[in-house]
DNA sequence: CGAAGACCGCTTTTT
DNA sequence: GCGGTCTTCG
């Protein structure tokens, strides 16, 4: 379409978009909803519009409201609309997450709602400690119902927008002994007690904030203050989200909203995919624009795709077409069991890197977590890098968590839970007894918990050694409080990891992650430097969870990862384990939600698919080992429902499955033969038979053993000293050591 | 108070 | 089969 030729003053970047996306950036009144399919150019779109907006004169940076999920999309967007404007950083428009941007507003006014300005944001260890508090003195069975499910079902109500007052009995049903609503309302004092929210009150707050009539000057303010509003995935907001959003764009009415209702895959933590589908009735006028030109993936894929996801019912309805090629069909495999399934994707994933493939394009996409080690284990032992995605982030370390609750209480000494976690790390010989007197003293007289310690170890109620040695810390918290105004925060938090014996705990511990322990503590108090104060810090925190990947040495490495985290990512070749009914699509899934888990499921498999570019295979296993046990398992529904002209099945070995339609049995398996003789045929010849040995051989240690020596990118030469699984302890010549994933490092003689 | 053994239970995860 | 949590004992 020659768009340029429609008007000389056509815009540049609007050259090359396609009809639809055009008519999507174009639409800038009124509400717009954006079906954007899988590859369809959505993010393009997005910034597009954004930049568009900006570049046009319709709207200042400063009345653009633009919403994300992630932090990593917030940034991405920041940088391709800058990247678009001219490179220059667009500055003072609200661009972020859902909790980022509600915790900007929520500061503003905090009062209404019962808290300062000044409120901490409560990581979910925190907020499961105070519900297991809560819950302890009312006899509860905790068998029946662990504090984690009491904690979800309050993170679901708050996801719904439901305050305690709006629980019914109904509602609230006979968990913990029909107590859930009184204690969903006690949790909810007890943070308002200690200033404090978890993330869902960032929205939840907002919400009653917006709509008390007694408030709409406020309400008002935020509509002459956001003329256009983004949002991105759509297909993921939950309910308060959602209400959040429609009151903040009662005001211009211009709201646009892009997701794919074929790729919410999210229900599970709360995410309403009827959001996207009433659009429609909740903006009346609503502009729909559907992305369906594909630019990522073969024809093979996408019918194939197309064809999983065609069996949900409730869609939108979208067709996905390509120019493109149709390529290759996607590959079926079924194998004996899930070594052996490793062991075909890696040998085809080596057979792909011998003809040149990138490894940086190639990516191995399972269910559950508890997939990835068998992946892991033969990667290891063929020396392919590779990478997992989704570990534990840099936050969510126990050295970390342990030196931000140091932090909190210094600037938040009503922050009991961050109190509690530190009072007695390192030991200090304050034990739970102790705890429990503090918190009891504290409730009764309706003070923090520093405060109830600094008067308990004063007036004698803790006495002896352990009294003497709180005093001493309240004393050093004191201390370290009236240096906040007059010290660097970056020293001032070094100081106290020091005095406070925190840093001294983790290096004197012999253990082999100690010493990674401490460098994470060091790159904290680095990381610190570039905030403006310590309350700012902090609050980056609580929000903004993610690692700053320390550098990685080379970027030729395999990816895994689960399905979830492959969302919004893209691969030439994509292998998709496990499609066996009960793993894959869940059990668990089914059995809790019935038709609804079961689609779910299957958009996960459609996401799945679309991740590919040229090449998706899919794989299962007859046999699996599943928590120590063996259980026999049948291919997923999922398999079935593949469109027999876009699939391919490799080979008619290991295809058993007796007395269903085993259309792939017969159809093509040319490529057997360019594949050649490969050790894993054979076992398969005669599926009858078990694997002889079924607690299979674990890999002694594929390429590394004690006291190798390996040479790394950034730390030098140095000696391998201990070896868990796929990560070494190597000791480099400067004398440190360093836990490194086996594939950074490289052996040498 | 804290270390050591028994016991259960187990998908996905961002903020 | 592993890891987190609870219980028991010194």
């Amino acid at each position: 379409m020659m768009n340029s030729a429609l008007s000389p003053a056509f815009p540049p970047y609007l050259d090359g978009l396609n009809s639809a996306q055009l008519e999507a950036v174009e639409a800038l009144d009124g509400p717009v909803l954006v079906l954007a399919g899988a590859g369809t150019g959505k993010t393009r779109v997005l910034t597009t519009r954004l930049a568009h907006l900006i570049q046009t004169g319709r709207a200042f940076p400063s009345q653009i409201l633009a919403v994300t999920f992630t932090n990593k999309a917030a940034q991405e967007m920041k940088e391709r609309v800058s990247r678009i404007l001219g490179g220059a950083p667009v500055e003072g428009w609200a661009l972020g997450t859902f909790h980022a941007l509600a915790a900007r507003q929520l500061r503003r006014h905090a009062e209404l709602v019962g808290l300062t300005s000044s409120f901490t944001i409560l990581d979910p260890d925190d907020c499961l400690r105070l519900v297991k508090q809560i819950i302890e003195p009312r006899n509860i069975d905790t068998k029946r119902f662990p504090p984690k499910m009491i904690l979800a079902m309050i993170e679901r109500w708050k996801d719904r927008a439901l305050t305690p007052g709006d629980i019914s009995p109904k509602e609230a049903g006979d968990i913990a002994h029909g107590q859930m609503q009184s204690i969903y309302a006690e949790y909810q004092s007890r943070l308002r007690s200690v200033n404090a929210c978890d993330f869902g009150d960032l929205l939840l707050h907002m919400i009653s904030i917006l709509r008390d009539p007694a408030h709409t000057a406020i309400l008002e303010d935020y509509h002459r203050r956001y003329k256009y509003i983004m949002v991105d995935e759509y297909q993921d907001t939950n309910v308060a989200q959602y209400m959040w959003l429609r009151l903040l764009a009662q005001g211009s009415n211009n709201l646009c909203c892009v997701g794919d209702d074929d790729q919410s895959i999210y229900g599970w933590r709360g995410a309403e995919v009827g959001n996207i589908l009433r659009f429609e009735k909740d903006f009346p006028n609503a502009k729909i624009v559907r992305l369906e030109q594909n630019y990522r993936s073969t024809g093979h894929i996408l019918a194939a795709a197309g064809g999983v996801i065609a069996n949900n019912t409730g869609r939108l309805g979208k067709t996905l077409w390509s120019e493109g090629e149709d390529g290759q069909k996607v590959r079926v495999q079924g194998l004996w069991d899930g070594e052996a399934e490793a062991r075909f994707v890696i040998e085809d994933i080596e057979s792909l890197q011998h003809r040149k493939m990138s490894l940086s394009q190639i990516a191995i996409l399972v269910r559950a977590g508890f997939q990835m080690r068998e992946f892991e284990e033969r990667l290891i032992q063929m020396g392919v890098p590779y990478r997992v995605f989704g570990g534990p982030r840099f936050y969510e370390r126990q050295e970390i968590r342990d030196a931000l609750a140091y932090l909190r209480v210094v600037a938040q000494p009503s922050d009991d839970l961050a109190f509690e976690r530190i009072v007695n790390v390192p030991k200090r010989g304050i034990g739970n007894t102790s705890i429990k007197n503090i918190h009891e003293y504290a409730r009764a007289h309706g003070i923090p918990m520093t405060e109830a310690a600094t008067e308990m170890a004063a007036n004698g109620t803790i006495k002896g050694k352990t009294g003497a040695t709180l005093g001493a810390l309240m004393n050093d918290f004191e201390r370290w409080r009236s240096l906040v105004s007059t010290t660097a925060h970056g020293d001032l938090a070094g100081q106290i990891l020091d005095e406070s014996g925190y840093l001294t705990m983790w290096q004197i511990d012999k253990s082999p992650e100690a010493q990674g322990r401490v460098e994470n503590l060091k790159e904290l108090i680095s990381g610190m430097e570039e905030f403006e104060s310590l309350a700012s810090f902090l609050e980056h925190v609580a929000l903004v969870m993610e690692t700053q990947n320390a550098a990685t040495g080379s970027d030729e490495f395999i990816s895994l990862m689960t399905l979830h985290g492959a969302k919004g990512l893209e691969f030439d070749c994509v292998y998709l384990p496990g499609w066996e009914d009960g793993l894959f699509p869940s059990q668990k899934s089914m059995d809790e939600n019935g038709l609804n888990g079961l689609e779910e499921e299957r958009r996960l498999a459609y996401v799945g698919i679309t991740r590919a570019r040229k090449q998706a295979t899919i794989t299962f296993a007859a046999n699996r080992r599943m928590y120590g046990n063996w259980v026999n398992a049948l291919p997923s529904r999922f398999v079935e429902e593949l469109p027999e002209d876009h699939i391919e099945a490799i080979s008619e070995s290991g295809l058993y499955r007796p007395g269903r339609s085993q259309h792939w049995d017969s159809s093509g398996y040319s490529r057997e033969s360019d594949r050649g003789s490969s050790s894993y045929q054979s076992s398969y010849q005669a599926p009858a038979s078990p694997p002889q040995n079924p607690s299979y051989t674990k890999p002694s240690v594929a390429g590394f053993q004690l006291g190798d020596r390996v040479r790394h990118a950034t730390f030098g030469e140095g000696r391998v000293i201990h070896v868990a699984g796929a990560k070494l302890d190597i000791r480099f010549a400067d004398g440190s050591t360093k836990r490194l994933m086996d594939s950074f490092v490289e052996k040498i003689n």
